[in-house]
RNA sequence: GGAGAGGUGGGUGAGUGGCUGAAACCAACAGUUUGCUAAACUGUCGUACCUAAUUACGGGUACCGGGGGUUCGAAUCCCCCCCUCUCCGCCA
């Protein structure tokens, strides 16, 4: 969430700046938070002095009984009983304000980047770069999940008797292939300089709070009720979490994580052709990158981590662009995501595959992950994340982009991992 | 799942109702000493919020796993929850 203290020191800026992400009620939201927050401070004050008293008068009362002077302790203690009622009443009143200035602040999502443009939604995202050539594929070519059916790689009917819609099965040599492509992203990573963590796939409310999956969007996760756990959606969210509550050193910077992890999204609300094969599952695999880094430093990581990115799709040869988000597209607690979209070429489709964002302090204000700057002062880090890459639709273009009459090529940097170059 | 023990500052660890925001030690930082290193000595050494002030000397409040309670007063007593350890049970 923002920090109270940038929204009254920016708040023209904050207000003006929600409103490219088609924030609808940001002028009310704000001055009204603010507004809320001088009631705080005032209702703060007013209970300090109440406490102060309180505690004045505690110590005389201890001091009296001390020397045997019951009678005036008594007459002290009477003193009490109102200045506590007082503070009971005080006390309510501010924590309910407390608590409405932090549900108004989880409903405010991060301020857009300068870059972001104003825009509706995907249609008005600027394609920023593009790289790599668009295959030139016989007429008769066939969409991956025809493919996947002809060579008996991915099972999408018996994942659907075992759980349901979106939970494939793979088999033979695209189980091989799944495990191929998620060594290639972890050594690729390993190389950059990104640790490789296994973390939990269920965390707590609290995690899921912390990276902004909650509370708005709880409908997209899969929730264990007796444990009150949640399934992630993406690596980022225990991976992040490592630090939630930490202060990291300076010296550290930039700090990089990389994990594998399956994801599960309900997905509510997708249909159609969006859907069809492994263009949206419920359960996938990812290999994600967490890069930490103080605010001075956090974009010039954001064009580090896209370059990794990059580099992985060359390496797979697929041709993708690179896309800026405009405020209607980005996310909740986004300040400047780039998606990267490959080329799928029989279906004629882009599709995305990884989303860069820098997060600025928003997920570490709730994190509350800090460092000490050069006049030893506390300051929030800066948090970002981006896939690297996600496996399905990296398997789609894979298996559309390289179809021969022979079969499938697996591209160069891969068959070191798969021992196979060809699937058919 | 059952029984027991325990959770204190960056770390170790003292503290069972007021003199404890918290001893001591270690680490860290600054300084003195020194040809250099080490040692020794001195000082600093939590966070958040409120308030005063305004670029610097303050005052107050809260926090000893989390939440609630008893009390004039709680790290200390009581209740609930979470976590860790030991033993038993179960099990990959």
């Amino acid at each position: 969430m923002l920090q109270l203290n940038f929204i009254r020191e920016n708040k023209d800026l904050v207000i003006e700046r929600l409103g490219v992400k088609n924030f609808k009620t940001a002028k009310e939201d704000i001055e009204k938070v603010l507004a809320l927050d001088n009631d705080r401070k005032s209702a703060q004050k007013n209970l300090d002095d109440i406490k102060t008293e309180e505690n004045k008068l505690a110590k005389q009362i201890g001091g009296l009984f001390k020397e045997g002077k019951k009678s005036e302790a008594e007459e002290l203690k009477q003193k009490t009983a109102t200045l506590k009622q007082e503070e009971k009443q005080v006390g309510e009143t501010l924590a309910k304000i407390e608590q409405d200035i932090r549900t108004l602040l989880l409903s405010i999502p991060n301020i857009p980047h300068q870059s972001v443009a104003r825009g509706k939604g995907e249609e008005d995202n600027e394609v920023v770069k593009m790289i790599g050539e668009i295959p030139n594929l016989p007429e008769d070519a066939l969409p991956h999940w025809e493919l996947c059916a002809k060579y008996d790689i991915i099972d999408f009917n018996l994942g659907n008797k075992i759980t349901g819609a979106g939970f494939p099965v793979y088999k033979n040599k695209g189980a091989k292939l799944q495990r191929a492509l998620i060594n290639f992203f972890l050594d690729e990573a390993t190389k950059d300089g990104y640790m490789e963590v296994q973390p939990p796939l269920m965390v707590n409310e609290q995690s899921a709070m912390a990276t902004g999956q909650l509370p708005d969007k709880e409908a997209q996760m899969y929730v264990i009720p007796l444990d009150k756990f949640y399934m992630i959606p993406t690596a980022e969210v225990p991976v992040t979490n490592i630090f939630r509550d930490t202060i990291v050193e300076e010296k550290e910077f930039p700090i990089r994580r990389c994990a594998y992890s399956q994801c599960f999204r309900r997905e509510a609300g997708s249909y159609g052709k969006d859907v069809r094969g492994l263009n949206r599952l419920h359960q996938f695999d990812k290999v994600e990158i967490v890069c930490i880094d103080s605010p001075t430093h956090s974009y010039e990581q954001l064009e580090v981590m896209k370059e990794h990115v990059s580099n992985l799709l060359k390496n797979l040869g697929l041709p993708f662009r690179i896309v800026r988000l405009c405020g209607g597209d980005i996310s909740f607690t986004s300040a400047l995501t780039f998606d990267f979209e490959v080329f799928s070429a029989a279906q004629k489709r882009w599709l995305e595959v990884s989303s860069v964002s820098n997060f600025e302090s928003y997920q570490a204000n709730r994190l509350k992950v800090r460092y000490r700057d050069k006049d030893g002062k506390m300051q929030l880090c800066h948090t970002l994340n981006g896939s690297a890459l996600a496996l399905p639709r990296i398997v789609a273009a894979l298996l559309e982009n390289y179809q021969t009459k022979d079969g499938i090529i697996v591209p160069e940097c891969l068959v070191p991992y798969t021992k196979f170059n060809i699937i058919n």
